[in-house]
DNA sequence: TTAGATGCAAACGATTTGCGCGGAA
DNA sequence: TTCCGCGCAAATCGTTTGCATCTAA
C-alpha cells in the first residue's frame, strides 16, 4: 500500500513549471504571509508530479522541525481556497494535493500499491464543463478524472 | 453538508433497471448469502439513481431495525468486491456506493450543498481506457469522471 | 501594533477489527 | 451441522477545532 515512494522527476511535456517565485507571488497576492512553512509547502508541491498526501507532506524533505498536521491542512485549505492547489481524492482514506498546473491534469491510480501516475494526455472532459453547465444548471464548473487499474509491478507480483 | 434530501425518481434514459431478481441472482451466483439485510441494501440502491452514503443507507427506508455501521461496511465491501457495487469518492468524507448499473455513469456535485446529480451523456473518458493502458501499462482500467460546481438553488441563495 | 500563522491537545466522524452469536445452506 | 453474516464494542486514523503563543507586515 502506502504512497510516496517514487518521485517522477518529469513532468508534462506542456506543462510549463511554475518558479518559486511565481508561486510566491501569486500567494502574496491572494493576501498569504511569507512563511517558512508556505514556502517549503510551496517547493515540495513544485517539484512533485504527482498528488501528495499531508501525511507524505509531513516528512518531506524540506519542511523543517514540527510539522503539525493541523497546521497543514489549515494551509493547504487556504491554498486551496485562494486557487494554488487542488484538492483530489483518490479513493484512499488521505485526500490528495496538488499544484494548479498551467493546465489541468488527470491520473492513473494502482489499485493494488495506491501507487499514482500523472498523465500526460489531452482530456476529453474539459470540453465538456460547459455542457454540463448547460444541462444541469450549475455554475463555476470544474472536473476530476481518474483512472483506476492495476500497475505493472503490482501485476507483475500477483503473476 | 447534508446528503439525501432528494431521490430523483427518473433514472438514466440508456439504463434498463435491474430487477430485484437479477440483482439478487447475481449476489447469490458470487457466493453470498441471501440475507435480509442484503435484500434491502440492493432494494434502496436499486431505487436510488444517485449514489448514496452509508450512513444514509443506515436511515434508509426499508432497511429495518438496527442497522450497524460495520456490518453495512463489510457487506457493501463485499458488494464491491462481487462487482456489484462500486465505490465513488466525492470529496465527501463518506464514501458514496451505487449499483454497477448497465452503463458508466458521471455525476456532478454541488460544492456547497453536496447534492449529486447523475449525468446522462455519453462519457469521453471510457474510450480512453485502452489508450491510458497502453500509455502507462496499468491492466484492468476503469475510472471515475466527476464534475464539481454550484448548483442552481445554492447559486441563487447567494444572490 | 495587529491580524494572520503555528503548535499542541482534544474532539470528531468515517472506517476497520475482534469476537461471540444466530441464521442460511 | 457448518460457515457466513450480524450486532456490539473498541481501536484506527484522517480531519477539524479551540486556544495560547508567535510573528510577518
Amino acid at each position: 500500500m502506502a504512497g510516496s515512494h517514487k518521485h517522477h522527476a518529469a513532468g508534462c511535456t506542456k506543462c510549463g513549471l511554475e518558479t518559486p517565485d511565481e508561486l510566491l507571488a501569486a500567494c502574496r497576492a491572494a493576501g498569504l504571509r511569507r512563511t517558512h512553512l508556505l514556502e517549503s509547502v510551496l517547493e515540495v508541491l513544485r517539484t512533485h508530479t504527482e498528488p501528495i498526501k499531508i501525511g507524505d507532506l509531513q516528512q518531506a524533505k524540506g519542511i523543517r522541525g514540527t510539522c503539525d498536521p493541523a497546521t497543514l491542512y489549515r494551509l493547504l485549505q487556504r491554498l486551496e481556497t485562494r486557487g494554488v492547489v487542488r484538492r483530489i481524492g483518490l479513493h484512499e482514506r488521505a485526500a490528495h494535493f496538488a499544484l494548479r498546473r498551467t493546465h489541468h491534469h488527470d491520473y492513473v491510480v494502482c489499485r493494488e500499491c495506491g501507487d499514482v501516475a500523472t498523465l500526460d494526455m489531452d482530456c476529453p472532459a474539459e470540453k465538456l464543463e460547459t455542457e454540463v453547465g448547460r444541462r444541469t444548471g450549475f455554475r463555476e464548473i470544474y472536473h476530476e478524472l481518474q483512472f483506476y487499474g492495476v500497475c505493472p509491478r503490482c501485476a507483475a507480483k500477483s503473476a
